[in-house]
Order: structure tokens, then sequence, then C-alpha cells
DNA sequence: GATGAATGAGCTTTCATTCAT
DNA sequence: CATGAATGAAAGCTCATTCAT
């Protein structure tokens, strides 16, 4: 329905409600806790965490400092709050269809694979922009933040990516090149995409399909011409 | 052989030192002023600019602090002094061969040009590791930086990028896809390589020349199996 | 009387710690405050506004340094709340009797009014003697200052003293002596008064009701002898 | 002589050469430091002693900040160089004709002394305009120059006026008012046209011998005027 | 729960003073 | 003599955190 495409739509800003809704499920959150951290967000992603004061937090929460404090000990605690959750959800379309361990690789071609992969991410990306600008931003200086990076997040998604690599490097789909190398490939032409998409030109006009077509079939054949033919 | 052209240009990197401290240039710098910005490049890659003391930079530099305010009128002067010398010869290799105007392209085919651009680029990431992540760190939130690096370092580049890459489009060693594309995939392939080598596995043994010569190939090939069809 | 009418002038002057601290007006202010203002006043007055360290002024109000400035953003805005209102309250009993415009002269004679001048005057300098310390030590390095006090202060008086002198002028009770002399002359020797008795002299005894006659017999007839002759 | 009378009316700017000729009597003084003490001067009287940096005088001097303590060993004895000699000099026309304790009076009527004094103060407070407002600034805060200005200035010349005082008023030019008195009307006026001349109105076109003439006739009669006569 | 006044450690920056050259 | 680099104590000010209300 229209409503659902445009949701999909949906302006950055409110990329804090879906991720309330996961975290709902969890515990409850009041008014005062969601303006904080839609806050947060906006500042630690606008000046960085360290150049943040919490005073400017609960200026744009309309809160009282002490209220931010009542919710998160420490300013540390509510940067973990907010990029926790989202690092979790980083990962969700590929332990989704990972569970009782059962190695199933829904995807006919590792072009359609591809093109999912590059679609919902750039999905994600979108709707968390910056909260990711934050994560990125973060990671080289929090070594809480990047543990829980690695172990869960990064370890496991190649987990599963090795796993569809090998299983269309069986199928001859993929040429036979380290695993490592492969998804090397894959992961920085479609970062590469994201962030020229989102952050170096966020205002060009972009022909999505169009590019991710294009990212594609660079990942698949390369950009060589064949003037020896 | 693309090793001796790269070594050519390396040695226009080499002078790093001199260049960073601006010995050969400018004016003469005082081992005080040295180790304060050795220091200071030290701590801010290591904390970020923002999470950075003054106090710890002058501890570092086995200097007192009032010293760095001799030599930088302010903290944020103090990071501009480290991160615009490098940003100008981050674009060197690019503009040194592009003097009076001529549009020369010293390679005989892409790939050879993607060799040297690699290893040249490898090279110097891995001297000034820590001020390039300081550069990448700070431009979201420096204007001054980001103003810098757009108008002097960016477009620079991306000027002569585009030229060769039309180059060698016309000579049909690339395939006809619009240039930034091109520009884009080439940069995202080569940026990822140098990241997971020196940032995510630095760690790791690699073999650079086997590494280099694997991603050349996807960059000009893909990874896509040809058997399959 | 004269006494009486003067007394019904101090008794504006006599709320001025309510004044001062400005609580009948605008808002409150929290002890803390209160003591913040008295100490700085006694510490300005002592040492000099440049001179003062704010960590005195905090340790003389029992006050943590953090304290100062959540209520004054600066030390300087610290300075123009202790001064900004006394400067207009040095003008209340020009002003008051001024109202809608009427120009009146509540005095019978130059000499009635000398001496309500001078002993509301005396009065008002002996109550807001440091402050009256810090206007003129400052006045001359703070333009925010002199500007507020030429316009708010100087011009408002002058323009009531002017009329006043006129007015004595016509009834024949002053010499027929430029305006502006005979202001300077008046004011010369009361502020001389005030000057000895408050600033130069002050553990003398002296007996005020004489010297101020003293003073308003040798502005009205000099102290030449007449018997030269 | 011609000479004489256009010395007095030197610019103010020079009043540091009168200054240092009645210094170099003692001690020759290097162009530097006559520099330094000009430039001290300078920036004294504009922004205050506390509120002047060394590191500024010595630019305006241009000396190197090191030479400032190479003649005064602190910036408090620099102030003391530079007030200490002018408050000599302000006593000098009452302890010139005072040598040998010969009481002599050389005005044969109390007017013609006023009208020397005050010219003769008026040239001096001119020529001296900077170091007056210094001294009168920081005799509040600096001890050691109250008690040389007490010591050495006040008490001097208020033996050398009373005297002159009681003089006139043994001569029946002065009324039977005590000595103190007198002296404090005297010098309130004449002091009040000095700051009126110097500081409040400076640039406003003064005919000096018409307000001389007036002021000492308010002195010796008073503004009142004789209507019941 | 929510507040915001209060804190004090710590920040960046200034500055009088020293001293090797 | 003169310099100016170097110092480090202290300045004004910020800010994460606490706690009585």
């Amino acid at each position: 329905m229209a409503e659902d495409s445009t949701a999909g739509q949906n302006s950055a800003d409110e990329q804090w409600i879906e991720e309330l809704l996961s975290i709902s499920k969890e515990e409850k959150m009041t008014p005062k806790q969601i303006s904080i951290l839609q806050a947060a967000i906006e500042v630690f992603s606008e000046k960085g965490f360290s150049a943040t004061a919490t005073s400017e937090i609960a200026q744009k929460a309309q809160v009282a400092e002490g209220t931010i404090f009542r919710y998160y000990k420490t300013k540390k605690e509510l940067l973990l709050a907010i990029v926790g959750p989202t690092m979790s959800r980083m990962i969700a379309p590929f332990v989704l269809r990972n569970f009782n361990g059962v190695l199933d690789v829904p995807f006919d071609s590792y072009e359609e694979f591809l093109r999912a992969f590059i679609v919902n991410r750039l999905e994600f990306a979108r709707k968390n922009f910056k909260i990711i600008k934050i994560v990125i931003q973060e990671i080289p200086f929090q070594p809480a933040l990047r543990e829980q990076f690695m172990e869960n997040v990064l370890s496991k998604v190649l987990e599963r990516v090795i796993a569809i690599t090998e299983h269309f490097k069986e199928k001859g789909q993929l040429i036979d090149v380290p695993t490592p190398a492969i998804i090397r490939f894959t992961i920085s032409s479609a970062a590469g995409y994201l962030l020229t998409r989102l952050l170096l030109q966020p205002e060009k006009e972009w022909n999505d399909e169009e590019e991710i077509d294009l990212t594609i079939r660079f990942i698949l054949h390369g950009i060589g011409g064949s003037p020896s033919k």
C-alpha cells in the first residue's frame, strides 16, 4: 500500500521510531527518555561525542540536566544506549534467516543476493544515518563499542557472509579467489555506493535502481573493456 | 617497470618528515615544536581531538603546557597545523605530473595506472596513518578542515582522475559507464584494500603484491564466474 | 523642613539592599547569589576588578567557583550586575520629582536645595561606598560602563540640575555666570567634601552638620575676606 | 623667554621628555629603557595596570620581553619607576621656594597665589596627564604607592599650603574658617576645573584664562547673588 | 519521578618571570 | 646588553555528575 511504501521512505529524522519499537519489546520508555535519545542522537552526530555537552542534550530534549542521569548513569552509557541497539539491528537480516542453525541461502544467484543486500542496507543506512555516523566516529575511541561491534556484529555477519560466498563459489557463480578477498571486494563496492550516496553527495539526484544495477554489474564483471576482441 | 615508476613517485612522499615539518619550505622548526607536533599526532589519533587535553600533549612532548601555545595560539590551530600540510601532500602525485596544463597520462594501460596508484597511496597511508586517521575523524566536525579538503584536495584530485579515466575510456580499456561511477568503483576498491590492510587487520600477515594483483583483477574483471553460463 | 524632605528622598535609597539585589523588581535572588554579589563587591573594591580572581570571590562567598558562572556568564557580567543597578539609583532623587514632565523645584532657596542635595548624596555615598569606588575605578576601562553612565546617569542628572540652576538664577539667588560653570563649582565643592569625608579621612571625627554648613556658605559666598579694603 | 613659554605648551605626548630630563640628572637611561617607559605609560593609562600584559608593553616598545625585566625586576617595579618621579615633581613648586626653612610667600594676594597655582598645575596636569591617571587609578591598590604619596607628596604640600593659607588669613584676605576647610574648598574648586577641563570634556574649546578667572572669583566670592541688598 | 542548583575537577589559555644564548 | 624561547602557576570558564527538594 501507499502507506507502506512511503513508510519505507520515511525521513531520516524518524529513524528513532523504528529503533524505539525494537526496544519497546524489552522495556517501556517514557516520553522523556525518548526525547533524550532523540536529542542525543542529533547532537552526537552533529558535534561528536566528546564535543557534546550533556547540558545541550538536556536543552534540546526539553528536559532537566539531572533527568538524563536518571536514565543513564554516565554520558558514555547514553552513547552505548543509542549505539548498542542499532548495532544489533545492523545484523538483523543476516541472522534472521539463520536461526536454528540451518544454512539456508534464499537466493538463486549471487546477483540476486547482492541486490537484496544493497537495497536493504541502503534503506537501513538511510533510516539510521545519524546513528551510524556516531558508531563510525566513536568505534576507534570506545573500546566497549569496538568490542561489542567485533563480537556481536562483525563476526556474525562474516560467518554468514562467508557461508553465502562459498555457497556461490561452489555453484561456480564466483571465481576461485580467497573468500576474504571476495567479501572485501563486495563490501567495498557496496559501501562505496552507500557512502557516496548518503554522505559525500546526499543532495545529488540519484537514480538508485540504476546505480545499484551498475554497481552489481561492476562487482560481477569489473570495468575492464574487451578491446582485444 | 611499475616498481620503478612508482618508486619515482614515492620519492616525493619520502620527504614526508621534512615536508610535514615544513623545514624545507617556510621556516625552521625547533625541536620543541617538532616534539609537540609528534605528541599531538599521537594523542589526537589515539583519543580524538576533542577528547585530548593539551596537558597530555605537553606531557608527552616533554614540554611545558605554555610552550604549546607559544607556537599555536589555540588547540584548533595545532590541529590544522598537523592536518593541513598532510592534506596538501595527499594530492602531490596527482598534481605533480599535471604541471603546465599538459594532460599527460604516463601510463600505457589502466592496469598500470591502477597498480601505481594503489602502491603509491598504500605507501603514503602507511607513513601518514595517524594523521590520516585524524583527518577522517575531524573532517565532519571542523568546517575549516572540510572546506580546505574540498577545495584543495578533492576537486584537484577529481579533475585529474576524470581526465585519466576518460583517456582510457577513449582507448577502449574501460567500459562505457559514466565516469563518476567508474571512479567510485575504483576508489572504493582501492580504499577497501587500504582500510582492511591498515585499519581492520593491521596485524595480519599481508602479501601486498598478491593482494594488489587480486584487487586490480577485481576492478577490471569483477568476481563473476564466467563458466556458469 | 529640609530635614524631612530629604528624609523622604532617602527612603528611596534606604531600600538599597532590596533594590541592589533587585528583589522587589525582577526576580528573587538565592542566598548564594547574594553572597556572591557581596563577596564580589568586597573584593573588587579592595583589589580592583582586573586584579581580582574569581576563585577569591568564590572563596569569600563560600561558594564553588562554578556557581559564580551559573549566575553570571563572565566575570565582566558580574561586574555589570553589581554596578548597573547602583548607577541607576545614583539618579533616583533627580528623576523622582521630575515625573510627568513638570519642572517643579521643591525648594525655596538654592541653599535649601544644596543642603538637601549634599545630605542626600552623602547618605547615598556612605551606604554604597564600595560600589561607587568600583564604578569610579572601572569607568575609564569598561566602555559598556562608561556608555551606560553617560546616557543613563550623567545626562539625566545634568538636565535636571540645569533646570534647577536656571530657576534660581532667574530668581536672582545666583550670580549671572554661565550655568555649566555654576554647576561645576557646586558639584566640585560638594564632591570635595564627600571625598575628603569618606575616602581621604574616613577615620577622622566629622561634624557633618557643621561641615555642610561651611561648605554651603563657601559655595554661596566664597572664602574671600571682605575687610581687605 | 620664548623658549620657556613655548616649552611650557609642549604637546602632552612629550611629557616623558621632561620626566626623563629630571631623571637623567641621576642616572643615564638607554633608548630602550626610554621606550619601555613610554610604552608602559601608554598602556597602563589605557588599560589599567593589572589588565596590562608585559608582553604588550614590550611589543609597543619594540623591545624583547626579557629586556623589560632587565631594567625592572617586576612589573610593579616598572609601575613605581613611572609613578614615583612624577609624584616627586607634583610637589616641586611647593618645595622649591621652601628651601632652607624660610617661610616665604612670594605672592601679595591670595588671588595671585590661586592664579599661579591653578595655571601651574593645569600645565603640569596637561603634560603628565597619562601618568597622573595611572597614579590616581593605582593609589588605592598599591600600598607602596599610597605610602609614598602620603609621606612624600601630600604631607609636604599640605605643610606648605597650610602656611600660605594662614599667612593670608592673618592678612585678612581669607575669612576665619578652619584652615583644613579652606584648603579643601580651594583644592576642590581647582581640581574640579582641571578634571572637567582635561578628563570630562577634553575636546571642548576652552578659554582657560576666562575659566580660571571665573573659578578664582568663585573661590573668593561664591556664587550667591546679592538680591537682598 | 523530575528537577536544576551546586559542585569541583579539569579544561584551554594567559602571563610575569627566568635564563641560555 | 639584549634576546625570546621556555616555563608553570594561575587565570577564567566548562561540564559531567550529584543530591536535596
